[in-house]
DNA sequence: CTGTATCCTCTAAGATACTG
DNA sequence: CAGTATCTTAGAGGATACAG
């Protein structure tokens, strides 16, 4: 029997799924999205930092999202973790190479959004403006 | 009396959350994060097209989060959408001028992801054989 | 100080069904 | 063709307690 479109679209869903998950700029876009990892970048910038010193430098960040971003920013090789057995422990956290070879790529979106952000604002209240009624979303 | 720093880090997250939520890059990155924006602004970016173009071009996206995409796109001012009042209906949609503003910066990223996400991926690898017993994490 | 381990909530996104 | 309306689920992220 042939396929319906709905058919086809479904095996396409999953054959695609893979490839999604496989496209570089995706995985990038997922590395990077989760809240605290171009803030965590950001502070690294000028130097390496202490755990604490970073909790202090990124108000609102739990020890946990710290410690959880901190983590896989080290697996993807963005930052390198040096720990130093005394006592209390003492760790220390610095870019990579890598990891500053993309502060360019985090800068760039950071100039556009703060060059067209208040346009996209802008664009967003005269849409909800004049959409009222309709999906108003939140 | 005084505040433990765990206080102060409670009203610093507070304080806090506003300011994130304030921040342009934060935002772009939670616009252009949602898992098929950049999709449907990639495939946009020759010529405008139908929704039942994209849904074609795109393999996998399911009716609702294409048309929720691109609701959330024309909302924030980087595409348009004209209607045609046929029978039956047909929809075009095109990227504004900030929309095409915005690709340059897609295409950093994207340029960047390519040229090192395999880097990134070896670094997961090595990371993971390594740390076997301790959070695999997935 | 630098973490783990739980528990809990909230939302993005998928599945499915229906409409002008 | 181009949507809207529900229901459900997986995972991110927060709160809290404990440990080397």
């Amino acid at each position: 029997m042939t396929l319906t479109a709905e058919q086809s679209r479904e095996r396409a869903q999953h054959r695609y799924n893979a490839s999604l998950e496989l496209c570089p700029a995706r995985q990038l876009l997922e590395a990077i999205s989760s809240k605290w990892v171009t803030l965590v970048m950001l502070a690294l910038e000028e130097s390496p930092q202490r755990h604490s010193e970073l909790r202090r430098r990124i108000p609102g960040v739990s020890q946990k999202m710290l410690t959880s971003t901190l983590r896989t920013l080290e697996r993807d090789g963005l930052i390198d973790r040096e720990v130093t057995a005394s006592v209390p422990v003492r760790t220390d956290y610095e870019l990579t190479a890598l990891g500053r070879s993309l502060l360019p790529v985090i800068f760039g979106m950071k100039e556009w959004a703060e060059d067209n952000m208040d346009t996209v604002a802008t664009s967003r209240q005269h849409h909800d403006r004049t959409h009222a009624g309709v999906a108003p979303k939140q």
